[in-house]
DNA sequence: GGGATCGCCTTGATCGTTCCAAGGTCAGCA
DNA sequence: TGCTGACCTTGGAACGATCAAGGCGATCCC
């Protein structure tokens, strides 16, 4: 192998060793096909021998990209089982690579949610933006389809139902959907929801595919529902009056740590979570992953999620760009010991 | 707010509207000492006004660096607690930013450790790296190393004491320490401990602040310890071998993986975590935090730790550089209801 | 046989910034 | 008045790649 040069070679070197233009060397690399075979064997050759690799800097400025694409990461939340971010974060920058991008991390002011978006955009920092937390109703979707920023959503744009950029979403409702029917299949008829507030779009997408489900076998929903913070002590709580009040045989809810609030209830009453009461929480967490005996929980294919968002930003970059419609992906049920 | 320019202003652009060159725009952003206040005052506002910020690509070309560090993610390992990536990565992109950088990242083949590094190195992508799985005995270190690749470890260079690059690690025996002592306080004889296999060094590390704590008060560690798989089911089954030959009242693990395993074997036996057997884990990972009664958890300073690292990093870019010695954090004790 | 076409490669200009060295301005001083 | 020096400002070049246009044989076709 050859020694570290105290600057890596450039084009230019590459053209002289191989005997052609820079231009040549250029065209070895991006378009193959114009050269002639002989050619673009020696080109390749002195590449190999030099050590060469583009400079990305120099290519950016030229071509007006970075071939990055950002993705601002918010606080880390503790005390929830949401371990959905690491999955995903994988998954994207996975899926980028194979499409020749790199992913850019950037941090959130949590009172600003647009800071940092506005400078890394103006500064041609990165090519465009990953947008993962769309489901406060925060104001970056808005914000950055005025801008006319490039960027794929995570998360279906509830409030703007005419928006014009693409999104990926997981159908929330078949997941619950799938949860409760599994659970009417083994001949449960008295299922409880525990979800979030109210104004949580999200929550009520999800409690839909549970009252959905009970509503298709002609079971009533009344008075099996709670809606609470996602937190464990809510869903302890939340299960507590529901088995006293409602006597569901299993529980069905918006979050795995939610569920882990019902196990909890579970083992204060020296109730057998699996036997006694099924239990199905939300986005097969490495807490349901670990927790004995194992909770049953709905996953959402976050690698096929990068996948599509991929595809998306590629259509979005292309020229001309294809600004397709949302892509709505369907998730799958891990089943473990709680149901 | 003015509107989306089709290309974004240039220096020139704003050199032109404050009436000044190229040059004291330049000097405006980079060295505003050069300049007289009032010009200062008239080129800021020209800059506000047409939202200009500089050209990363020309910057990065021109100077020979990125203001990037890359970063590797590995596999996601399913079926572990090991959720400290995302609060590292939070961390250390947080960290990175009051320093003025990003943070890249990029895919690891698992086939080939090295794969990707070469690349963003010789395209000057970015200008360090951040290596975290230096437990493996892989050869990242060493290979950056010879390439006089810019990096920090989070991680001691295990196997080569001599190694001259800077690094941050978390002392991990300090941690278990800490938890045994803890438990010693609390009246706690005989404590067990569950790690991993005999060639993990960070296993070994953490084994030895079990042992060294007994040691200290006199008492035996024989027949007291397991090294098994970093599995919920090995943590199940060793703390089963242990109950039954050793009688131990605590466990103390290597991993919140095996503490989990142990809470099963306990609530497969009627015992109760916390009260009939105690239990700590290490790494304070989000199971530990929602799992009921609460997972007693050895916490490293992952936000220390990244803030070491970047400090480390200025000092690699710096010139000249500067190359400290490596940095000890000490982990510390988060207590919940297993002790 | 001559002009158009095609395939393949080369040349000059350019992206937006910072570095470099020289140029301008002005107060202070003899 | 003319010189000096401090301080700020200026134009030109360079970073390393791609774009746009042009050269130059060989081939094709009438």
């Amino acid at each position: 192998m050859a020694r570290v040069p105290t600057t890596p070679p450039t084009l230019a070197d590459v053209a002289e060793r191989a005997g052609v233009s820079r231009q040549t060397v250029s065209n070895a690399v991006n378009n193959p096909d114009l050269l002639r075979a002989d050619t673009l064997a020696r080109v390749l050759h002195a590449i190999d021998e030099l050590g060469y690799s583009p400079n990305r800097a120099a290519r950016n400025l030229r071509t007006r990209a970075s071939h990055l694409i950002g993705m601002r990461i918010g606080p880390v939340y503790e005390g929830t089982a949401n371990a959905t971010m690491d999955r995903f974060v994988h998954s994207l920058v996975e899926a980028s690579r194979e499409a020749g991008y790199h992913v850019l991390l950037f941090a959130g002011d949590p009172e600003d949610p647009l800071a940092g978006y506005d400078d890394l955009l103006r500064s041609t920092t990165v090519d465009a933006f990953v947008v993962t937390d769309t489901y406060l109703g925060n104001p970056q979707a808005t914000w950055l389809e005025e801008r006319r920023a490039p960027f794929v959503a995570f998360g279906r744009p509830w409030d703007h139902p005419g928006a014009e950029h693409p999104w990926v979403d997981v159908d929330g409702a078949a997941g619950t959907d799938l949860a409760t029917s599994y659970l009417l299949d083994r001949g449960h008829q008295r299922i409880a929801w525990i979800g979030w507030r109210k104004d949580s779009r999200i929550g009520e997408d999800r409690r839909s595919g549970w009252s959905r489900a009970l509503h298709a076998r002609g079971l009533p929903t009344t008075g099996l529902a709670s809606r609470v913070e996602d937190t464990v002590s809510s869903g302890r709580e939340a299960s507590a009056v529901l088995l006293d009040e409602a006597r569901p045989t299993a529980f069905v809810c918006a979050s795995d740590t939610l569920a882990m609030g019902v196990l909890g209830t579970l083992a204060d009453r020296g109730l057998t979570a699996g036997r006694d009461v099924s239990v199905i929480g939300f986005d097969d967490s490495q807490v349901a992953q670990v927790v004995s005996p194992g909770l049953t929980s709905v996953r959402q294919p976050l690698e096929d999620v990068a996948v599509e968002i991929v595809k998306a930003l590629e259509g979005l970059l292309a020229h001309p760009p294809a600004i397709g419609p949302g892509v709505m992906l369907v998730p799958s049920l891990a089943l473990r010991g709680t149901s």
